[in-house]
DNA sequence: CACTTGACCTGTCCGC
DNA sequence: TGCGGACAGGTCAAGT
């Protein structure tokens, strides 16, 4: 899906759009993309008024007043957009976008009293909003096994290298992928990360020193935080809560640069597997290490 | 237990 | 133009 930064950009739209709207209707015709049980949601969804939109990890959840939220995860492909009376302006930016909502990959429409609407649209179908009681959120598998964020200045670098190292045997790059590990990591800024750090994604985490690994942090820490001032990554399907895309892959130093020179030695990027995720490395900067 | 692989889906692109 | 296969930003469950 979205990443941090992406999930954080759709976050920070949603919660100036949404604040305040009553939720008038529902529908969705993908069950998975919306699991909830019909009474729950005509007694605790509709009728209700959003209070607070919040972001754990990659996951959106959308505070309610009555004791339910709606807790949302993207996955791979998808998109949360608002569509407010702009789609009746001339000349908005995102006309094309949002004139066509519904669309095919269209899986669950929310309706506000004003008529405006939030659409949550996805290819893949892999992504889900689900109407939980407040008090049980922190019983979903994701937030019971999720770990914490590096943007977080509760997380030192002691903290970081203490997580890392309970997997020594496994390469760093799937380490960061994992989300019980450290959150909010996906494949681009993984390897944009572990470029920056000049790492190679298939290093075992026993052979980096703590050098290495503060370095790597600092590197993460700067890539998760430009990402997000540019508004996240659209490499295909990711948009914002307005259906604009994200800048930062014009700043990706390796991610989707395969064949390009490396911007700091110009040898050239190439593409492998590592963690059965297509990844990016020049292979000259990032050599892997062994102790 | 630590770690890796397949499954969940649709759409697109590439080679034959 | 069609068809098969690989691949796409994420996470689980099931495998070794």
């Amino acid at each position: 899906m979205p990443e941090l930064p992406e999930v954080e950009t759709v976050r920070r739209g949603l919660s100036d759009l949404l604040e305040g709207k009553k939720v008038m209707s529902v529908k969705s015709d993908w069950h998975k993309s919306f699991p909830n049980d019909q009474r729950l949601v005509d007694n605790y969804l509709i009728g209700s008024k959003i209070t607070e939109v919040k972001r754990r990890a990659k996951v959106i959840i959308i505070n309610l007043d009555s004791d339910y939220c709606l807790m949302i995860h993207l996955k791979m492909t998808g998109q949360l957009v608002y569509v407010g009376d702009q789609r009746f302006g001339a000349g908005h930016p995102n006309d094309s976008l949002i004139a066509k909502l519904p669309d095919k990959s269209t899986r669950v429409v929310l309706t506000f009293k004003d008529k405006s609407s939030l659409y949550f649209n996805d290819q893949r179908k892999f992504g889900w909003m689900k109407l939980l009681h407040k008090s049980r959120l922190n019983d979903e598998p994701f937030m019971k096994s999720v770990g914490p964020e590096l943007i977080d200045p509760d997380i030192t670098n002691t903290i970081f290298v203490q997580r890392l190292q309970k997997r020594p045997g496994s390469n760093i790059k799937a380490v960061l992928l994992d989300q019980s590990v450290i959150a909010g990591v996906g494949n681009i800024y993984a390897d944009e990360s572990l470029w920056a750090a000049k790492i190679h994604p298939t290093t075992l985490v026993k052979d980096l020193n703590d050098t290495e690994l503060a370095t790597l942090r600092e590197e993460l820490i700067n890539v998760l935080k430009l990402s997000i001032e540019k508004g996240g990554s659209t490499d295909k399907n990711y948009v914002d809560a307005e259906g604009n895309k994200g800048s930062y892959l014009e700043f990706a130093k390796v991610f989707r640069r395969e064949g390009k020179p490396c911007y700091r030695c110009g040898s050239v990027i190439v593409k492998s597997k590592v963690a059965a995720r297509g990844t990016h490395t020049c292979n000259v900067c990032q050599i892997k290490k062994k102790a």
